[in-house]
DNA sequence: CTGCATCCGCTTCGATACTG
DNA sequence: CAGTATCGAAGCGGATGCAG
């Protein structure tokens, strides 16, 4: 309903008069890969309860954020999916990702982790990285498919398999984490055996290295 | 205290851990552009109530984002600062602005609005424009300065007079404020009435330009 | 089973008052 | 000026209920 603003002619005030509240932004991020359902997206958003979400939802459909549509039969189930203005967020939760990285450290002793969320960190982090020529790749992770594309310079992850990808990468959702907090690194025998790769092991591998985080000489030193 | 955390071992979640609370943005965003006195951001973010404002600074504070200092004698006040990792979210906030320009229209009934947020939208569009050439520009918003500098493909916003600038241009937030909404065009012979150019006319004009929204046929048509 | 609405205890917010 | 204290209102998280 009345959703709380911050009453300031200001860009950035207004982007979070939509986008600011908790979970919203988050939101965002679940739907950026593609089309979800109410419950898909309750399950991406651990912690959210039901009203929240449904919340949420709302405020942004009537903020012409995000529309709710029925998938044809036989299907018949309701998704939500961001509209054409709400794909201009990717920029803003790419900026997160990108800060959030050196946030990431490891996972805490609750934390939950997800496949969906690494893999749209590696397409940040593939975007940083020093050279991306264009390619797809698919991602099989924990058996649910996700394709990472670059394309002139932009790189970015969605829902389902792709077609055609340069190489399709099969690991588990832990293998994925062990790469993120730098425990696992790319290429390695350990590597080679948790991760499978059909089609071109060399991009494909270079993709997986940029998830591993940057040792400074800090971290080397502090190693134990 | 124990602050609200998602419990997600994901990029952009941990990032909102961090920033992602009502006001702490805009904090970000009032400290972006240099030091700031305990009242001087309260003033900056209208409604926010000093126990917010306390808090969220201590919790900045503690996350290693924004330092206290006291300034050397005589002034001997208290500033509060970003640190350099605080201002790694320079990309995330000129990627809402960006995002959020397109939500500005013109200010609402009860919007307040100062100078220092439409000179850092000035930054954001100046970015997005298409030939930015290295420069530095003063802007004496209502007696207020600020500068603007762009050196290759960035554009930066801070506090106070520039060294040096190309052009020194002065205005008031009204002024400001009617270019944001599209009301005063550049150049017409208002503006010139309006903004006093001393320096490189061509370029200042360029840069207060660039704010001035795209209008598309569908504005056009539903003009009044 | 999905997609919510309702209720409840707790936390957070906003506004004002007050203090060193 | 730079906060802390206080208090009613709003928002959140979790559980439960229920209609399609």
């Amino acid at each position: 309903m009345g959703r709380r603003r911050y009453h300031q002619y200001c860009p950035v005030a207004r982007a979070l008069d939509v986008v600011g509240e908790r979970w919203t932004l988050l939101i965002a991020r679940e739907l950026l890969l593609g089309p979800r359902r109410f419950t898909d997206l309750a399950e991406g958003l651990p912690g959210i309860g039901s009203s929240v979400l449904a919340g949420r939802l709302a405020d942004l459909e009537q903020s012409g954020l995000v529309a709710k549509r029925t998938l044809p039969p036989p299907a018949a189930s309701v998704v939500y999916e961001l509209t054409h203005q709400a794909r201009g967020l990717a920029p803003v939760l790419a900026a997160l990702a990108d800060w959030g990285m050196n946030l990431l450290d490891r996972p805490h002793e609750n934390d939950q982790v997800h496949g969906r969320w690494l893999v749209q960190g590696l397409a940040v982090t593939a975007k940083s990285a020093p050279s991306t020529p264009d390619a797809t790749y698919e991602l099989r992770v924990d058996n649910e498919a996700f394709q990472v594309r670059s394309h002139d310079g932009r790189v970015q992850a969605a829902d389902g398999p792709a077609s055609n990808p340069n190489a399709t990468i099969t690991l588990t959702t832990d293998t994925l984490a062990a790469l993120a907090t730098g425990d696992l690194d790319i290429p390695s025998p350990r590597a080679d055996r948790l991760i499978a790769i059909d089609g071109d092991t060399v991009g494909a591998q270079r993709l997986l290295a940029s998830l591993t985080p940057i040792r400074t000489i800090t971290d080397t030193a502090e190693q134990r």
